[in-house]
DNA sequence: GAGATTATGTCAGTACTATTGACGTAATTT
DNA sequence: AAATTACGTCAATAGTACTGACATAATCTC
């Protein structure tokens, strides 16, 4: 600012570099890479009318057999009316089913059905393929250094509900790290 | 239960494993992430009333100042109804600026003002505290490694928008496509 | 047992981002 | 002169999210 009040709306000619300390070159290809990563599912989804949203409950139904309403609330961030929708459809077309839960009868345990698990299975296979194939010349070691990396870049207090290990949330003692 | 046609809306109880070779952990991890990720500007935006759209139309126009509308779509992959209206709020606000094609007065050449350039700056800043964060107790070739990981998994045509090195898009190089 | 709390569901209204399709205008190309 | 290109805009729709309010049944607490 050279000048005092003109300057307001003057264009910025130079690009914005990594000058300032920030890690463009990363902030910016986590934008494309997770697009490009969602939008493989994406398109089948399309088949069946549903969306991203049908996508992350059906991938954590299947993750997390059993896991409550209230659970799955909390994975996802998401609220209730939000989630409601989209469970509702799922339910409907016989991808998810809901039990009573067994201790408190309040709570919906939510399973997927045959015709659930085969769908996540088909959304996840060519994210799969995208991540094998972005990993193909490397070894064990990058792979860990990528889910590390990864695990890192989520909020500490969420990391607990994420376990990269095995997937088995049922108050298990699963020491990976 | 063990029946063969009834067992269609049956309950699987059984997780989903990477038995199928299927990479859930860095699914999931991905997801969990990229999140959290973006929850950081998503709150300083809330404050300007801007969504996630506006954070992206300003980080590309800080990072290629000049780039032309037809190009921030392509690069967006979006429809310019969907730019239209977030353009317009950017250019309202005194975040963007348009300037007349000089070669080709139909185009129009988007810079950012020095108060888009300091929002741009302040959205990038925590993803930027975030990544460092995470990758603080590594050296340059893991830093290395994630960015290969990612831009990896960007499509491969997509990969030559992308500029790892020094963000400099200026040389209007490009072939027209 | 009465009352409070919890788990879930649902209705209504709103916001943001995206889409497709159509049309208009000015500038450039053929 | 006609076609194409770059951009802008109007209208309608979809998907995902939000807040707030209210209902019901089950469980917990005193």
């Amino acid at each position: 600012m050279t000048d005092k009040s003109s300057d307001a709306g003057k264009p910025i000619r130079t690009a914005i570099t990594s000058e300032d300390g920030i890690d463009f070159a990363i902030i910016e290809l986590f934008f494309f890479a997770y697009r490009d990563f969602t939008s493989d599912p994406d398109q089948i989804l399309a088949d069946y009318g549903f969306g991203r949203a049908h996508h992350r409950v059906l991938h954590f139904v299947n993750r997390r057999p059993g896991l409550t309403v209230a659970e799955l609330l909390d994975v996802l961030k998401i609220t209730k009316q939000s989630l409601a929708r989209v469970l509702k459809q799922l339910i409907d077309t016989d991808h998810v089913v809901q039990l009573q839960g067994p201790r408190d009868r309040r709570q919906r345990e939510l399973y997927p059905t045959a015709k659930g698990r085969a769908l996540a299975l088909a959304l996840a296979r060519p994210q799969s393929r995208r991540i094998r194939a972005a990993l193909e010349d490397s070894g064990a070691a990058e792979r860990t250094l990528v889910e590390r990396f990864l695990e890192a870049m989520v909020n500490p207090e969420l990391r607990a509900q994420i376990d990269v290990g095995s997937a088995k949330m049922s108050g298990k003692s699963h020491g990976e790290h």
